[in-house]
DNA sequence: GCGCGCCGTTGACTTGGGTCAAGCTGCGTA
DNA sequence: TACGCAGCTTGACCCAAGTCAACGGCGCGC
């Protein structure tokens, strides 16, 4: 078994911090819990930090990559949070998906070897690379890691569904409540406020995302708030009537 | 390594014919290059032949699974045609998407071992049942196996995506048509004519995968028979002018 | 600290597709 | 052979969301 843990390679200089901070390493990573290694032994996880390449930091519009860019890795966010965008024939854009730190990308990208979607950075934001090749290869050796890599690309494809189902069936008003119940059930999960958020994304990205136009998307804010649900100014967000917003979407 | 091959157990009377037709055997389906076994070779593939269950037959109308059942299988269908249908919290239903020869059903189960869609048989049906267990456990021996068993879950999340672009930007006009040309170009892989074929589906389900209600889906076949796109006579479909269809949904 | 451009809001008007309703067709069953 | 009904078509009308346009404000770069 491979194992490279940088500090019997790196000489123990002041550098030593700072080249160790490269790399990844689930094993103190803060969304562990959330993300690939969820419920792996401890040596398990040894092993999957020792596969991990080096750590990706992006600026705020910056592409971790484009539709259609070879596919090499899966990434996981770590901190900060991007937007998928898929490419139509004809080249028209839309928004796939909003990813926060836990999540992993690239996951439609294995089908053939390219990426299906692009990726871009809502703010300044870090991930941490895994090399397809050898996570598919640990994945052989560790059952609790290939039945953890099945589980995010189903939960991607239910993922996928519940957005179809939002498209395909739901008014506007009925749209933008379930992606605001959507945010705030993962701002909870990752030990945010659930009732209050900054929105990373433009009104047009939303709308992009919910198959609505900027100013359907504004103007349901503004009824939102005039109603009591939520407050709105800008890109902050504060949801007051929970479940009135739950029953919008039909509980 | 098991290898049950039934006419080792079954003694070699008139019922093993019918005893060994019981069972699904990769070797000898007609859509082997189409499904899992898609690739690998006669040994990989003679060692998924032994993991798999009895096939399974049903009649039209039945469901092979519903929504939120227990996660055992996976299923590849052997001849006929399925629908399968996401649930909404409030209990709307919606068509997720049509399957045919070669297509692997309940991928969308890995993630919570529950089945996050139903699926109906549109006709009389045959499909082949891979249990995921053995699955698993022979894609940690078989690199060929895993790998296509990320491939087609990949590949799901990117058909997924293309409809949330059909639903999301595409007027119904192109939904109608796209859908048509997905079809055609299924059928084609699968040897059929690409230009003439019997649509196993009513109006409604059309329009429930298009996000379009039965009635525009109705007024649009009109609408593109008028236009000589298309001649149709009830559920027989045939593409008069296949490439002004491809400009509508843009190329 | 000034100005430009992106982002968001709001109003007036339009329209694509939904809704409701009536009638037809063809298939399975008695 | 006739009946019944699910599935399909078509028409008339309506409304949710799109389009177009004007304007306000905030934040970034010079």
């Amino acid at each position: 078994m491979p194992n490279p843990a940088p500090r019997t390679i790196v000489p123990a200089t002041s550098t030593v911090v700072s080249i160790r901070s490269l790399r990844s390493h689930c094993s103190a990573c803060s969304t562990r819990a959330l993300c690939l290694p969820v419920g792996l032994t401890d040596t398990d996880v040894a092993q999957l930090d020792a596969v991990l390449g080096n750590r990706i930091r992006l600026k705020k519009g910056d592409a971790l990559f484009h539709s259609g860019a070879q596919f090499t890795a899966l990434y996981a966010v770590k901190l900060g949070s991007l937007k998928t965008t898929i490419l139509s024939d004809d080249g028209r854009e839309q928004v796939a998906g909003y990813h926060m730190p836990g999540d992993l990308l690239g996951l439609d990208g294995m089908g053939d070897d390219r990426h299906g979607c692009g990726a871009i950075a809502l703010e300044d934001t870090e991930l941490c690379v895994m090399p397809i090749g050898r996570i598919e290869e640990l994945a052989r050796h560790v059952p609790a890691l290939q039945h953890n890599l099945h589980k995010f690309l189903s939960r991607e494809i239910e993922r996928d569904h519940r957005v179809m189902l939002l498209l395909g069936s739901m008014r506007a008003e009925e749209r933008l409540a379930a992606f605001l119940l959507n945010l705030s059930e993962r701002y909870k999960t990752r030990g945010y406020s659930s009732t209050e958020f900054v929105l990373r994304m433009t009104r047009e990205e939303i709308g992009s995302y919910l198959g609505l136009k900027l100013e359907t998307v504004s103007r349901l804010f503004s009824k939102f708030q005039e109603e009591g649900l939520v407050q709105v100014a800008g890109r902050l967000v504060k949801i007051i009537d929970m479940p009135m917003l739950k029953q919008l979407v039909g509980q």
